[in-house]
RNA sequence: GGCAGCGUAGCUCAGUUGGUUAGAGCACCGGCUUCAUAAGCCGGGUGUCGCCGGUUCAAGUCCGGCCGCUGCUACCA
């Protein structure tokens, strides 16, 4: 790659909300990016992908009140969860940061600061309801009442979920805080306000003309907004609020999503000082960032106007780099449905990752990432026929079916004629990244799965297992066919090394080394030794999905009356403290010594299969994998309690160094871990942290 | 209500500036192969391209209307 091509390119994700866990509908996102830049990195361009948590307001201040701690602490617990869940996921970030940082605050300062200097902020009083008893201003979907037009009780603070009625809280009757049950009353407080109007010229111009964004969303943005005079946008928030006091307007706060998009400049600035670089290399214009850097941001289309609209018009005032390409992307639905909780179609990563392979769904991403804004699905079965047709069957299989036969001599010393098959190979890596750099993954994959079907058919000519029985005169004409399937195979799998960075690392082990750049797709290994093969992917069973689904259904169905959505769905939610009784019904035990501990050899466990013992009462006959071929077949006592197709692919705690029991059904190779007692029925299966892998110790 | 997008084989989707008998993968059926993680190869499609109408020598592709689905509709994150 020649210097003068080397593109410097600044890429981000949204900031996911601290306020929840990471699901299957984010990670649409973080794929999509972590692919984005893996593929430029890999091009040999200078890319930096950068995100953070965005950590600020009122939800996150409701919440960890709730759960009667700290902000901080509430945002620190759910920052190690996003970043496992990123990692299980190899999603890798160059920087990870916190819109709750001494970076953060100085760039909002100095942004703010040009927004007043332009003369654009200004201040007037804003009426909203107030809970007196919980001291906060009340978002509208914070508090409910009874709908003033058609009486229907219980109804939000915006808008009639019976009539279809919209009216201003202030029109409910019979108000209610949904945060402490008080009744809300009416207080006025000065907001701060950003006039973006006169940008309205500059914003026309910017969405129409600057290339960043498809022509879908700018007609959307003119239809929509530009055309009539743009109104002022509400940035503060009165104390309390969780989040950085404006440093000129004591009491007021940048509202979250003023501070949100700034997050992307101080991740860069957290990045750079690491590097002893500045953040202005990347975002002034001209000077230090020469050649200009490339902007791109990865969004959903929710997001589309924080932007495309205000974060636009904010660098703008504060004469900072604009974007190169806003990217938006669709929503995801579960078998062709909005993810849903009831029906186990609510996805969290950390449930993914307990039960399959995170290379699965990257590669079943990509497949249906094309780059515009329609919503993708993810139907389990088409997941499961399509990882396990293209990645098993057509990919992996073929190093499978010729790599053993390298092992011992290597690849041929020079590279055998192959048709031009190669050749050909090599000549669609333009075409195929030029999909990558649009963002067109989908077709990335269909010209790469081409490339695979072609090498099979090759194999499947050639038939290399009749020369292997053939004898010592068509040795070598063996080693020249697997030599060529080799080649092929760990051609495709440098294409597909932004998807797969495992895949293409277990690769480089097989053969040839690390596979550091697109170039190595255009000349073919010889000479070279071969490892001996190991197994690259898995297949998708059925039982692992319906483990998933299982896993994801709520434990008791949710109340009708459940409270708004942002109280949290699960863990402790009330500020009382735990009942004392489960302890109390069974004291500890007498304090041991970590060498006691150490002779119970606990184990990380996959239950592969789970049946019923119809002849007994309590027990669940479990078939369990330690990895590898390890099996195990455990007796456990949870019949009743655990559906045995919902066990199936789930991981467990076994204690895997227990002496085996001769039972009534058969022998007890083990025992898997629950907790239970106090009196209560229930018995409790415990399950590792996404990322574990059967076979792991707990230590 | 308004606006936008989508609606192509059982499923997931391609279909470039309108141009010959509308494609791929999976599933399914038949045959071959048996090296490989029940993997591979060859062959097999009479699909009203949501419905109706229009423009055109020619429309899945352009225009209008209708139906269905989805999303958006700034102080919601």
């Amino acid at each position: 790659m020649n210097a003068p091509t080397r593109r410097r390119i600044l890429v981000t994700s949204a900031l996911p909300y601290a306020n929840g866990q990471i699901h299957l509908g984010h990670l649409v996102e973080y794929i999509q990016t972590d692919i984005f830049v893996r593929f430029q990195k890999l091009r040999g361009h200078e890319a930096v992908y950068l995100c953070a948590d965005d950590t600020h307001g009122t939800a996150i201040m409701i919440r960890a009140r709730a759960e009667g701690r700290s902000e901080r602490e509430l945002i620190a617990a759910m920052r190690e969860d996003h970043l496992a869940d990123f990692a299980g996921f190899r999603i890798e970030f160059d920087h990870y940061g916190s819109t709750d940082s001494d970076a953060n605050r100085r760039l909002c300062g100095e942004i703010w600061r040009s927004l007043r200097d332009k003369g654009l902020v200004v201040s007037r009083d804003v009426k909203q309801l107030f809970d007196p008893k919980a001291g906060v201003f009340l978002a509208d979907r914070f508090v409910r009442g009874t709908c003033p037009r058609c009486k229907a009780a219980d109804q939000y603070g915006d808008a009639c979920e019976k009539c279809n009625a919209t009216y201003s809280p202030a029109d409910l009757v019979d108000p209610v805080s949904t945060l402490s049950g008080a009744t809300p009353e009416i207080r006025s407080a000065e907001h701060l306000f950003v006039q973006l109007e006169p940008m309205q010229g500059f914003l026309r111009e910017w969405t129409k003309d600057s290339g960043a964004l498809d022509p879908r969303i700018s007609n959307y943005l003119t239809g929509h907004f530009l055309g009539e005079p743009l109104r002022d946008w509400d940035i503060s928030r009165p104390a309390p609020y969780f989040g950085f006091e404006i440093p000129d307007a004591p009491g007021h706060y940048w509202y979250v999503w003023f501070d949100a998009p700034v997050g992307y400049i101080a991740a860069t600035d957290e990045w750079s000082a690491a590097q002893g670089g500045s953040w202005k290399a990347w975002w002034h214009r001209g000077g230090t960032n020469e050649p200009a850097a490339e902007i791109h941001h990865f969004i959903g289309k929710d997001i589309t106007y924080f932007h495309t609209l205000f974060w636009p018009a904010m660098l703008e005032a504060a004469g900072l780099a604009l974007p190169t390409k806003v990217r938006i992307h669709g929503f995801l639905t579960v078998n062709g449905e909005k993810m849903s909780k009831s029906r186990g179609t609510f996805l969290l990563a950390r449930t993914y990752l307990d039960h399959l392979d995170p290379a699965c769904l990257r590669y079943y991403y990509a497949a249906k990432l094309s780059g515009d804004i329609d919503d993708i699905d993810l139907n389990l079965e088409d997941f499961a026929a399509k990882v396990n047709s293209d990645l098993v069957g057509k990919v992996v299989n073929l190093a499978s079916r010729t790599a053993r036969w390298l092992e011992g001599t290597g690849l041929s010393e020079t590279y055998p004629d192959d048709g031009g098959l190669f050749a050909q190979g090599a000549l669609d890596g333009a075409e195929i990244a030029a999909a990558y750099d649009d963002c067109d993954f989908a077709r990335a994959m269909r010209l790469v799965m081409a490339a695979a079907d072609r090498a099979n058919a090759y194999v499947d000519a050639e038939q290399p297992w009749k020369l292997a029985k053939a004898g010592p005169e068509s040795a070598e004409k063996l080693r020249e066919v697997a030599t060529v399937a080799l080649n092929l195979f760990r051609q495709i799998v440098v294409y597909l090394t932004p998807v797969l960075p495992d895949l293409a690392a277990e690769t480089g082990a097989l053969v040839g080394g690390p596979i550091l750049s697109w170039e190595e797709s255009r000349h073919p290994l010889t000479g070279v030794p071969v490892a001996p093969f190991k197994p690259l992917a898995r297949r998708v069973e059925a039982p692992q999905l319906e483990a998933l689904v299982a896993a994801s259904k709520p434990a008791t169905p949710p109340s009708p009356l459940s409270p708004p959505s942002n109280l949290p769905s699960s863990g402790n939610a009330s500020v009382t403290t735990d009942p004392a009784e489960p302890l109390a019904a069974e004291p500890l035990a007498p304090q041991c010594t970590i060498d006691d501990f150490a002779k119970v050899d606990l184990r990380v466990a996959r239950i592969l299969a789970a049946e019923e013992v119809p002849e007994a009462k309590k027990l669940l006959k479990l078939t369990v994998s330690l990895g590898g071929e390890e099996r195990r077949t455990v007796f456990a006592g949870i019949k009743g309690f655990h559906d045995p197709a919902a066990l199936e692919g789930r991981l467990v705690v076994v204690v895997a160094n227990l002496a085996p029991r001769q039972m009534k059904f058969g022998l007890s190779e083990g025992m898997v871990v629950a907790a239970s007692g106090a009196g209560a029925t229930g018995v409790y299966l415990l399950s590792p942290d996404s990322g574990a892998l059967p076979g792991m110790r707990l230590h």
